[in-house]
DNA sequence: AATGAATGAGAGTTCATTCAT
DNA sequence: TATGAATGAACTCTCATTCAT
């Protein structure tokens, strides 16, 4: 049975990479010990360095796990050939679901990467912007269809999407908010009809 | 003039509390270290302590510097006879305005708050849910006048215009976002007509 | 009392140093925790670094102690106009004292300094090569004076009088070898009954 | 065939031995770690306990493996019926080649017998002794048959032989000297006409 | 004969805090 | 009003050692 104890390993790895996420978002980084992550695991202080090199880089995979997925699904959305509307309803849905499953690594991302050296971050802000700008693409495309009104700017309308998607996010790691589709409903009516609707041509 | 110099003590501790707020935003408050403090300030490590009890009084302080007129001035909005509308730019205006006024300190107590013990964070979670409250009541009289579709949740949409607010609100301090007066106005416009605008019946 | 403050924190500083060079000597650089250097200095371990900024500063410090002085001496003696012999005498004597005096320091400097960073080592090293360039430069002169033997190498003449010497300093500093006049004098018949003696053509 | 394995085993513990032996030399005793060792003979860091019950025993078999066949050389010279320079020579070169061939471990057991625990110190001293003694008695014969002036302490005289081939068997380890033979006869001459030289009466 | 995994003790270092001055 | 000096607790990280396999 080769590949066994790798597998055990990396099992266990990924592991320590949940526990540290949960850590994180509790405490944040710097408010984190390693040995709360330890006990969170069931082992030794000392123990967590057969798996991290460092604290830091366990912050580093933590993020990485963090936005992998949700970023490679973002692809996916921006490659479809589905109208505007349901590529940005995935998009809200793919975030929000990324908050509920692997939650605190997300949230973990969003909040304690700044604390990383310049390289790494950078490697993952790469991964960032990479989501930011298939969003505003999509947000271009329906424009030049005329499906979103032309006033509109599609890098603050990602960034709003982003933003909202986030504090939305927030509720749900923490507050573990129950109703998601709920959510992602209401998210889209916002985005798609703002709160007055109809809309009245002027205002300042 | 014992006065006199009451007023300069005043005045140094809030210039230590603007130096705090200053260090936590780059550092997180476990990041920050009083000599950090210290050192902005331009005093010694030791004499922080003049003036703070201990770093977590200081991160209080911060966390209540940063909400208190914010908060008020929400007061002010929602007392007035202003349209819905009014309201709402005021309230948006107000939030980014904030934060690039006195910018640090609102941060500070959105992200780090909860390293407050329970009981000081329940008092500004107080603040908090007063400044919701009175932007879901805006919506809900918005709404009983029909100036709001009735789909709309009021405390969603209060949640949403704060997310929102907080979001762009980090951009601001981070990355010294130039133009307020733009980004105000494109917010203004995703809440009220949404992306797409003229809306559309059907949608998931 | 201008100067008073600091003069107390650089006396303090330089115990520390003494202090650091003792357990040192006795314990290697690295088989001595920060805390044996506290103990013996009387303070508590965490108190060490108000004077260190770390224990390879500690270490980098003994060190610089442990030659400087003896090094300019040195340089006094090469610059001088005694004859050869004088002069030979004046580096064993100076070399020997140096071990009885900052006896630990220098020893230090001789076993340790190689666990020091590449770049504080090469200062050192500059110094140490100093010194064994104006100890050639003392036997190449005499040599053309014909008051040494061309025979002899002025390089490996100047390394076995230091190598003499150390080792001898060695049994000084953990033997506390008693009577240094006498060393000094069995030293110098050895050298120089070497080096100058009406010596015999054969051997091997 | 049990002897069979029993020599793989004593072969391997050889290999262990001279691996201790190269890592101490570069980094001392405290600071080498086993896993270092265990690096350099290519096994992994706990199968290092198959050959030594501790790192400590490690640093004890080094340092016996360092000394042992030198001081028994030393033995054969001492009991062999050459004049005394011959009987020098040979001590010298002993001394160097032993430096050059299982060089690290001498150097070890000159540099960090030091940090073992008592008990085996001494029984290791007890062979330093006896190689001292021997020189020494080597002095003290060549004195009687007034080969070597009267002036000279034989404990000095070993002393002082010992510390020149040390000296020089630190930059043989180190800098990986070249020409062996050169530096054997240049101590000699230095030694030789120092001790016998037709020496001049006056000096301080 | 060798390894993977874990451990516990201790290391160097940082830091909030205190207090005499 | 502010500082220099010190402290003790906590922290990250290393490492000799153990042991089941």
């Amino acid at each position: 049975m080769p590949g066994r104890t790798a597998n055990k390993y990396e099992e266990h790895r990924q592991a320590a990479i949940r526990a540290a996420a949960a850590v994180f978002v509790e405490k944040g980084f710097h408010g984190s010990s390693t040995k709360d992550i330890a006990e969170k695991l069931g082992i030794k202080q000392g123990s967590l360095y057969y798996y991290f090199d460092s604290k830091e880089q366990a912050l580093s995979e933590v993020c990485l796990f963090g936005i992998r997925d949700y970023v490679s699904h973002m692809a996916e959305i921006a490659a479809s050939e589905e109208p505007f509307e349901a590529k940005l309803e995935a998009t809200v849905a793919s975030h929000l679901h990324a908050y509920r499953e692997r939650s605190e690594a997300l949230k973990v991302y969003n909040d304690e990467r700044l604390y990383l050296p310049a390289a790494k971050r950078r490697r993952l802000k790469a991964l960032g912007t990479k989501y930011r700008r298939e969003l505003e693409s999509i947000f271009a495309a329906a424009m030049e269809q005329g499906v979103v009104r032309d006033s509109v700017d599609p890098h603050f309308a990602a960034q709003a999407v982003i933003g909202l998607c986030n504090a939305f996010g927030d509720l749900i790691v923490r507050n573990r908010e129950p109703d998601l589709g709920e959510t992602i409903r209401r998210c889209m009516d916002l985005l798609i009809n703002g709160f007055v609707g109809n809309y009245k041509e002027d205002q300042t």
